[in-house]
DNA sequence: CAGTATCCCTGTCGATACTG
DNA sequence: CAGTATCGACAGGGATACTG
């Protein structure tokens, strides 16, 4: 990446761009979700619930709506009894992969930089 | 990356490290801060307070600091009167253009999948 | 100039209880 | 089961004033 030149063009639309997708990451436990629904593929409320230690039903349920709002998670009611809830990564929501396993990468060399080595 | 296989394990320490990334990025300001310095290689205090639109000097402050503590930035106290201190981003810091290009990319093709074209 | 200190308001989030 | 409703604590961050 270049980090000059254009800058009052290339580099406002470029910070509008990041901002859009730490606004989809950053909740607290946005990634955490994803990944327990990623590695299921299909996973119910209550599941996570349990997947992702701390979070409260409160949380889970805002932070689902907001990734389903965002179109990264599918949401399906099965006709069950009582009723029960599937959500699902989308197609778009999968593109999300690449991004986590960059910060995943960038993410283990800079602990090594900072907390120092292992 | 496949998101299956080694949960316990392989899948712990990712979101370790995903949520390292994530605490040094997502700062308020952290991003229009990095992007400001990088962009113009040093920066000053007061120069950084005028490009990043909105932020208050003790916001400013004290995310540097935080940048600073993460060894992404180098600060240099210049002996002028009166006092002149210039930021510029680490060679650590400079490996962080990489996951912002991705952030920026993936940004913009949600903005198109969600917002709608344009 | 480059910060610190203070005050205060707001949104965020946990705990808990309740509903269809 | 899969949420919603409510309350309250508390941290984040803005405005402003002050310091070396």
């Amino acid at each position: 990446m270049e980090c000059k030149k254009d800058f009052q063009t290339d580099r406002k639309k470029e910070m509008l761009a990041v901002h859009d997708a730490m606004d989809v990451l950053s909740g607290k436990w946005k990634i955490y979700i994803i990944s327990s629904i990623c590695h299921y593929n299909k996973r119910r409320f209550s599941d996570i619930l349990e997947d992702v230690s701390g979070i409260s039903n409160k949380m889970l349920s805002k932070e689902l709506k907001e990734l389903e709002v965002n179109k990264l998670i599918k949401r399906t009611v099965l006709d069950t009894q009582p009723v029960t809830v599937q959500y699902e990564l989308t197609a778009h929501g999968q593109t999300l992969k690449t991004i986590v396993t960059n910060l995943t990468e960038w993410g283990i060399a800079h602990r090594k930089k900072i907390i120092g080595k292992k």
